[in-house]
DNA sequence: CCTACTCGACCGACTGTCCGGTCTAGATGG
DNA sequence: CCATCTAGACCGGACAGTCGGTCGAGTAGG
């Protein structure tokens, strides 16, 4: 439906604005230009609104780096297209993005547990390209999903930083790529 | 006095395990062993109450940096007694440092922007080590404050993994200096 | 007339904060 | 040594506002 979208899409600049706690579904049924009832007939609860919101958006991201093992590409070009790829997706859906970035805290435990295990889905995804080019060869690794999780860390704080916009996409993906392919030092 | 101390730790246990809005003055009051009123002779609020908590922590972390920026150390050492000095951190305050991992999101937007200045100062003395170790020939790096902070994102997304938990303290800072370091291609 | 959908007034639970009051240790002073 | 006073620390009931969720009444289309 068409209104579900709507609903989706005023939650996730609200979310993104003021957090979980401090958006009422008040506020989302008036951006939405709908009832607050009528929220309730299309989501069962504002966690479930919430969680249909970060998963939507982790399955786009799943679905492009699974997408990805099947291409023919070599593992450095992967990695760089990861790279790409989250840049773009933050430029383009940055509500969204920020929204999953900042998940981890606002809910109960159960919930938690839940999207930890999405992303250690994702995490495992990632450790097998190291993996595998560890293993032809390409990339020298000690540990596949500890390396996994410092990437996307690494990447994360670099384009949540809230003083970077104005910094040119090109320009990051190039100092990201020599960052984790080259590391700092000289020598 | 003591019994602010008191309330302090037990509410950062609590931030720490639920978060900030799913943590009630009464709990917190509770595992003090006080009564509700008592936070507020010592607190102005529950928002004052969690900023000392946070401000804290930051400044046992930037305080140690900044020291060492005296030290008589090469810039590889300064890095890596950056690495071990977040690491024992973690281990020692478990719940402080979580609680100041997800504090970007839970509170308003001016508590935000403080303690992203805060932050941002931490960044700069970070990324002045990187810059001078630039000029003095020992690192290669483009932006330093953006190499700052993919490092402290990189650390610190390794040390909040949550099933990471076993890891040996020893070995996790040998794969992290690897990674800033050299980066993850052989050649 | 039935289904799918929308609405918004209302309810009940919750929680930060306030405030009137208690308790205790020490000071005063006779 | 006792009676009195003071004040800092502490208590917890009550208030006031907020917000997720419900419900009964509508509406539109087929």
């Amino acid at each position: 439906m068409d209104t579900r979208r709507k609903i989706m899409s005023s939650a996730v600049n609200l979310f993104a604005r003021n957090g979980y706690h401090s958006t009422t579904m008040e506020m989302i049924a008036e951006e939405a230009g709908l009832g607050k009832g009528t929220l309730y007939w299309h989501f069962a609860s504002k966690e479930d609104l919430y969680r249909g919101i970060i998963q939507a958006g982790l399955q786009e991201y799943s679905s492009f780096v699974e997408n990805l093992q099947e291409k023919e590409l070599t593992y450095e070009e992967k990695i760089r297209a990861i790279i790409k790829f989250k840049i773009r997706f933050y430029l383009r859906h940055k509500p969204l993005a920020s929204v999953i970035m900042a998940n981890l805290d606002e809910l109960g435990a159960d919930f938690k547990k839940r999207m930890w295990q999405e992303q250690r889905k994702n995490n495992q995804t990632l450790a097998d390209i190291f993996l595998q080019g560890k293993e032809e060869g390409v990339f020298k690794i000690e540990d596949p999903l500890l390396t996994a999780r410092a990437f996307n860390g690494m990447v994360d704080s670099v384009l949540f930083s809230p003083d970077l916009n104005q910094v040119n996409g090109k320009v990051l993906s190039g100092v990201l790529e020599n960052l984790i392919f080259r590391g700092i030092l000289k020598t």
